[in-house]
DNA sequence: ATTTGTGCAAATCGTTTGCATCTGA
DNA sequence: TCAGATGCAAACGATTTGCACAAAT
């Protein structure tokens, strides 16, 4: 029954991160109370990985109330600005990242479950050159998984 | 104007498949018209790339008349069958590939084109191992890219 | 006060499904 | 003949969008 504090607007959200309010000016966006309560959930609580509906629901759980399309809306606000990460990971759904730093992801497709890769358990050796007039600019590496028998 | 022959059912499909006809056998697919029609189309042209849009426009043009819910489920029947890989590019389209070998693929968002990472440009060093009680189905590599400037 | 964000519900996009009809073995 | 395929259109799930209202500077 935590209420978020939306006079903590200037301050660490939640022993993540060190100034989401900075943050979103510097991107252009106004430290909403949806979008601090959203940025208290994603980055008050280590490395994430969230769909626009598991956030919803945990957002809804926690008391905070914001609608699905607002939850849309700042997560690729926040993946604009650079504080999240969209992965490619499947068909349908999208989902997004915490961490921003290069890594890769296990994927369950029964499930719909996704894992980091230990870093370091894996490098991708000689990165191809990008074809005529373009540039790269992110690899992602999925290992789809199942479960064993 | 060169209308894919239904005579030609046991024979190599248009210079690029050996025998069509007895792979879908194999997989228990009856060797339909459209199925042999789109076979035609994927496999008689080299490695290709396509969405389910993509075909199905391809056999219209071609004076093939399939539906779109048959191009989905053929696409899918391949899949199963072995004859074609699919691809989890992106969060929407879902992307085929004739070519089941091992291989990566850049993908450009604006466009949405997908090409492949010529082999050998790239090695993926030290797969991980799979979480508890999981195996590994596949590794997908897609090096994202934009046009440059 | 002005500008930007939010919520809701309707619209959209890709894909799947139910069912009557047709086709290949 | 008869199981299996196809076509159509309606159903679906995830995501986006338009517009009236609310909140932040």
């Amino acid at each position: 029954m935590t209420d978020f504090d939306p006079a903590d607007t200037g301050k660490a959200v939640s022993g993540g991160e060190e100034n989401l309010t900075g943050q979103l000016k510097a991107a252009g966006l106004r430290p909403t109370r949806q979008r601090l309560s959203l940025g208290g959930l994603l980055f008050g609580n280590g490395d994430r990985h969230v769909t626009a509906e598991t956030l919803h629901e945990e957002a809804m759980a926690a008391g905070i109330h914001v609608s699905l399309a607002t939850v849309y809306n700042t997560l690729h606000q926040f993946t604009d600005a650079g504080l999240l990460r969209s992965l490619p990971v499947n068909g349908s759904k999208t989902y997004f990242d915490t961490n921003t730093t290069r890594h890769h992801h296990f994927y369950c497709e029964s499930g719909g479950v996704l894992s980091d890769v230990p870093s370091g358990a894996m490098e991708i050796a000689g990165l191809p050159e990008a074809p005529e007039g373009m540039e790269i600019t992110s690899v992602d590496v999925v290992v789809r998984i199942r479960p064993k028998a």
